[in-house]
RNA sequence: UGGGGCGUAGCCAAGCGGUAAGGCAACGGACUUUGGCUCCGUCAUCCGGAGGUUCGAAUCCUCCCGCCCCAGCCA
């Protein structure tokens, strides 16, 4: 990572109070987790809580997290997201050694498996087509039937099970199923499936199997054989537990302990990888790393750390109930860490002219500007300054309300750095459009000091030199929603008619200061008064720069305004 | 209406029978050459509701209410 922040203490969680029982009791001696992810799309924000959470496990308690891709399904699965997601963690921080593990690779001993399964007699071919299935399985209310091949022998099974393997019979004709108890009030073990029948190339294996085995049936072995403690997971999977256990015990194998948590949800934005698939393929952003996505991808391109994302994972805790994080507190996790670390520097997003009449026309001063005052090691950096310039638009109000305190006819304000001037004029064009502000400066307030009879301003505004300038496009981000919950919007209103059709809005002739004509992609700034920005790691060349707007700087006036407060 | 979970402030979240941590947001104020940062202060007589046990309950018991998950050959 890019600086030392200290690893955070673990705050106490009922995650850590079960592992604590579990050493204490002795129930397993060290602490193995795993980070599961299904190669089927990019990670997004909840995975990086649940990638905290169990690297973080594993770091606190000296012990080992695994990556496993749980590739069980070649429909959707695909090497592209197997490595995005590699990055994506790496990024993030975390190393997961030699452990890169693929439940593809415990085909065949799952196999294996299933035959000892079909050996004791708790595991059968079955005929049923989809259909069928669903009829005999029930309803929540009402115990399902047992299937008409439910007994065939295990003779008959273990041919018939090796020639679905063989591929001997179409896709979908047959499935292998546990048999545990049709009439269970847990939907998940009236016969659950293992195996179903699927002709279809594998990212990985190819086309060495015709059978695929189900995530029930391959979770819990895959745990198994790679020594995993505790297998964590999200709430949803708390009715798969007894399943899970029930093919571990039947097996007499390494049995990990599966504890749920409440997933991530983030306001403003979705978090399942069907709706950012969506998103993706019908258009609607960019890409999975869009700035605006709520993937780690998405994040990384908009500006965020892997540290602000850390402290997130923290400060969010980790529990049982089902939750909406306010969005504002990753931002808070953003700007701390930016604040400590992002270089300040002057840029005007949408510029307007002012002319200092008293100031020379060939003149040019350059003045010493601090690169960040939370860290006295990053130094300073001349600007140059000249007779015309180019400050913010929203800096100035010809009619401002009381608590305006920036620009405006006859008042004085301080140039960062620079000199205090004052507005004596606005020039505007036919239209009534103002074009430039005619302004004289005090060369007594030279550096932006206070001058000596004592005066003072109540604003300090950033500025460029106009000749000195360089132009960048910088992309400004709002939410990509309107509503809080967009995945909750009321019946028969389609969730993507939420998306905010202002979340993107990009500015073309934004003017840089020249110490900006450097920045690589990916650096971070802060823009004083405007935020922080982020050099964007596709875009951004050295003679066309992009930047996108990480996140803004908390903002006072704005709050005033929004509230109409400006005049009181 | 079966089963499994969860309900502590606007949003997260500690708390595990001894009298409601912390963070975010918000609101005051100090400081300020970023209306930034930092600092100080305010913000639950109360823990979904009603009973009960106890000297004492957010914590234990009972009943009720609300929300989430399970009827994919997805994970």
């Amino acid at each position: 990572m890019a600086d030392e922040t200290p690893i955070p203490k673990p705050r106490s969680n009922f995650i850590r109070d079960i592992i604590d029982e579990h050493l204490r009791t002795g129930r397993f001696a060290t602490v193995h987790t795993r980070f599961p992810p299904e190669p089927n799309g990019y990670l997004h924000i909840g995975h990086a809580k649940s990638i905290h959470l169990n690297f973080g496990l594993a770091r606190d308690y000296k012990g080992l997290c695994n990556l496993r891709m749980d590739d069980t399904n070649p429909e959707t699965e695909s090497m592209e997201y197997a490595n995005a997601i590699k990055e994506d963690v790496r990024w993030l921080g975390f190393d997961w050694d030699d452990r890169e593990y693929y439940a593809s690779d415990y085909y065949q001993q799952l196999y294996d498996w299933a035959v000892v399964l079909i050996r004791k007699g708790v595991a059968y071919v079955c005929d049923l087509t989809v259909d069928q299935v669903r009829e005999y399985r029930g309803t929540v209310n009402k115990a399902g039937r047992p299937s008409p091949y439910r007994d065939r022998s295990v003779e008959e099974n273990l041919d018939l099970f090796a020639r679905m393997r063989a591929g001997e019979f179409p896709d979908g004709s047959k499935t292998l199923r546990a048999k545990i108890d049709m009439a269970s009030p847990n939907m998940l073990l009236r016969d659950p499936l293992m195996y179903r029948i699927r002709r279809e190339h594998h990212y990985r294996t190819g086309d060495a199997w015709c059978i695929y085995p189900t995530y029930d049936w391959a979770h819990g072995q895959s745990d198994s054989i790679e020594g995993v403690t505790h297998s964590i997971c999200t709430l949803e999977f708390e009715v798969h537990r007894p399943l899970y256990d029930w093919y571990l015990d039947q097996l007499g194998v390494h049995h990990p302990q599966q504890i749920e948590f409440a997933r991530l949800n983030l306001s403003h934005t979705v978090l399942s990888k069907r709706r950012l698939l969506e998103l993706v393929e019908g258009g609607l952003v960019s890409g999975w790393d869009d700035p605006r996505m709520p993937t780690i991808s998405g994040f990384r391109r908009r500006g965020f750390t892997p540290e602000a994302i850390a402290n997130f994972a923290d400060v969010i805790g980790v529990a049982k109930d089902n939750s909406i994080v306010d969005l504002p507190l990753l931002e808070m996790c953003v700007r701390e860490h930016l604040n400590r670390t992002a270089p300040r520097v002057m840029a005007v997003l949408r510029p307007l002219k002012v002319v200092i009449t008293n100031y020379p026309e060939d003149r040019v001063e350059e003045f010493d500007c601090v690169n960040n005052p939370e860290n006295a090691a990053a130094g300073s950096r001349q600007v140059p300054f000249a007779r015309e310039l180019w400050i913010e638009r929203d800096d100035f109000m010809e009619n401002p309300p009381s608590k305006f305190y920036r620009l405006s006819p006859g008042k004085e304000v301080r140039l960062r750095y620079a000199y205090f001037i004052k507005c004596d004029e606005v020039v505007k064009d036919a239209a009534g459009n103002i074009v430039e502000l005619r302004c004289t400066y005090d060369p007594a307030t030279r550096g932006g000091d206070n001058p000596p009879d004592g005066r003072k301003v109540k604003a300090t505004l950033h500025w460029v030199s106009a000749r000195h300038a360089i132009d960048a496009e910088v992309r400004l981000y709002g939410t990509l929603f309107t509503v809080r919950d967009p995945a909750s919007v009321a019946e028969g209103i389609d969730w993507k008619a939420t998306l905010n059709p202002k979340s993107l809005e990009v500015v073309k002739d934004a003017k840089l200061e020249p110490a900006l004509a450097s920045a690589v992609p990916e650096s971070r700034w802060q823009f004083e008064r405007m935020g922080y920005f982020c050099a964007d790691r596709r875009n951004s060349k050295p003679r066309a720069l992009v930047f996108n707007r990480t996140v803004t700087l908390r903002d006072e006036w704005t709050r005033l305004v929004s509230s109409g407060r400006e005049n009181k």
